[in-house]
DNA sequence: CATGAATGAGCGTTCATTCAT
DNA sequence: AATGAATGAACGCTCATTCAT
């Protein structure tokens, strides 16, 4: 068929790139429970299959290119707010939360698989380079909780941060699982005359949103006046 | 093959079903991220592939039946511990977590692939009958959790024990992926006279238990001696 | 569980020798195109599925026996027709394979199979019995027939009989695969716009009768009255 | 594996497929009575598994393909009869039906095998397109036998051709169930010194042609010289 | 660079049959 | 005679990856 255009300048190679994670994002936005093929995300960039492994050497290393983007944008939004010299509360960090994670249907499914996946199928150099990669991100942004959550003692911000997104994906893949809320056909076949438990009463934002701050209760809490 | 001894007892089918869920925890235990194949199965468990449908439907129900059966362990600790007359505190707690969670490799790799799997491979009738079991296991919890922790507002032991669930689930995944502390493989590949930045420079076990402690550091509080 | 009555007595074992064969063709009556398996037709027979092996050597020979107790009825129908003093037409011919044939629905795919089977499964020496038991009903049908019709020479009742049969069985399998006036998924998938053709537009019942018709229109044609 | 020559262009793919149901055909020609299995085929063309089904999307769809082919064959040979410029006679129809059909060894338990795949296993759209092909075809040859036919009704082209068919098919599964003339080991079997019945002593071939005689018998009477 | 044909290991599941009880 | 637990060969299909063109 016909011949794509070449990418030879280095730039239209960082755009095939990206068309390529936006192809998979596609995939994964249409059905979320699956994990696509790569002939498909091929397919959907309107590329060979070849070609797809000339920008990926893997599909797990594409996966995680994706999830790595999408954290990218995460921690983009976070430092710009905590770089910024408004003071920053426990609601903002909820909102860039919400924004980039809970309102992103494919971040979620996502995280979940590429933690499966770096645990296994990434060559070393590649989960190295990624972790490094990470770390400047988490390190960047940790400091800047420091500064604006005082109560958090060094070292805390990146716990912290790390607690939160522990809590995020854990509740979200417990959220999947309970199908909470979810398919009447699930319903449907519930025990006949008997009402599902309250247990499974809750849905995955609002629930979310509760655990979070259950878990930065202390850290949030509005610093006494020192007036006072 | 020689013919295994025959379970023709209900109980000796009950030892069998135990025994098979064994062999897939061996072989688990074996190679934690890579899901076992039925034939595997069969082999560890010294069974032909058609017996172990005999006992369990699919893959799949097999899976989470173990992890039903982990779980269960769980609970029943946990219940013993709060219906106990003993006064509970955050440390009686996380005891009975390390002891039948972190301790047992195997509870968590399976645990975030029983997710998974509930979500879309389960039969719906047996997806609500598990759900069923599980929640009257949460909610006994739960009503545990709330008489022990006054400061539990009513329903709040089952959200604190689903948060603190996610955390721990959630937690180990970004740890298994961080390869925290782990192969010297990756710390090998790491590029050489860079030290590894102590953004990883965690352990799961200790980071879990700062993790829980700051979710439940409001609500286990010890209260204020009523008496001052 | 309950042990069945034992049949010991050489009555109780044909009986139980129908209710298998009862339970086969029940299975196959709620689903034509489905093989049945042993375990269903146990269940179905409410038998131990080594019972079921203890009356039919294999699962072949058991649908085998079924399709002969089906070509029995039909034979024994004919028969009486040819052996009784009234004077038989064409039409009754057609009656009588429409109500042991065409009418019942299990015949067809049943006998379908049997061929597939004979001309395999089945160890020679009782393929070699029942072509014996076959040589009897059709010798004294076919001689019944050259009575009936004296336009068939000598060994032409047979051979007709044989043409019929043949002709019964491959347009009915014909009309199955051409799924005739069939289901309307089918109906549905076609390039819209297009009317079926009318190639299709047959019925098998209609359809066969016109056959036979064509078949046996020289024998079949009422002899010119002596008289004359 | 040796990577096959690959095929690139249109008629070297068409080339494959050709290559591949032939393989099939070779299969089923050295075990008539066996439906070949994927891996077989895939070996008996010396490709691999997967390669098969990049050319075909099930092994139903290869067998009705390879039917189809057969088929094609057939009626090619039969409208090139009919619509030359040659008057017609039966012995010209059977003439085509032998060289195509009965002396192709796999043309009958392959047709026998469709019947079944098309009533079930074939997804509709295909099941469609196919009897669309088969229509055109029948059509076209019905309108032949018509012509060269007069005592035809309209319409009984296509009839008679599809009674015809009928026979064919049903009379040969049964010379496959009565291994006639068949295998010694089943003459060997039969009860000593009993000869076997008369009524099995029949030839498939000689037996279709009489039996097709006697349905064409009427419709292929030479008709009177008009000028009597 | 790009293509897409070819590969083949891998896997879940079925089911006729056997045989210890 | 009756049971039903155990067997294990068989099979269709998927899909990540390679590499000739």
């Amino acid at each position: 068929m016909a011949i794509r255009q070449r990418a030879i300048q280095a730039a239209d190679k960082q755009e095939r790139h990206h068309a390529i994670l936006d192809a998979a994002e596609r995939l994964l936005l249409r059905a979320p429970d699956r994990v696509a093929n790569m002939a498909d995300v091929a397919d959907e960039a309107e590329l060979a299959k070849g070609t797809v492994y000339l920008y990926f050497p893997s599909k797990e290393e594409l996966l995680l290119a994706l999830h790595e983007r999408n954290l990218d944008e995460f921690f983009r939004s976070l430092n710009a707010l905590l770089d910024g010299a408004r003071r920053v509360t426990l609601d903002d960090l909820l909102a860039v939360t919400f924004e980039h994670i809970v309102r992103r249907p494919v971040f979620l499914p996502l995280a979940a698989r590429s933690f499966a996946l770096m645990a296994q199928s990434i060559p070393a150099a590649a989960a190295v380079a990624y972790r490094e990669r990470m770390a400047a991100r988490l390190e960047r942004a940790g400091a800047g909780l420091e500064r604006h959550f005082p109560r958090l003692e060094p070292g805390g911000g990146v716990a912290k941060l790390r607690h939160s997104f522990a809590l995020t994906i854990g509740l979200w893949q417990m959220s999947a699982a309970a199908g909470c809320a979810s398919s009447p056909e699930i319903a449907g076949a519930a025990t006949p005359g008997r009402v599902m438990s309250p247990v499974f009463a809750w849905n995955y934002p609002d629930e979310l949103g509760r655990a979070l701050r259950g878990l930065w209760q202390v850290v949030a809490a509005v610093p006494p006046t020192p007036a006072s």
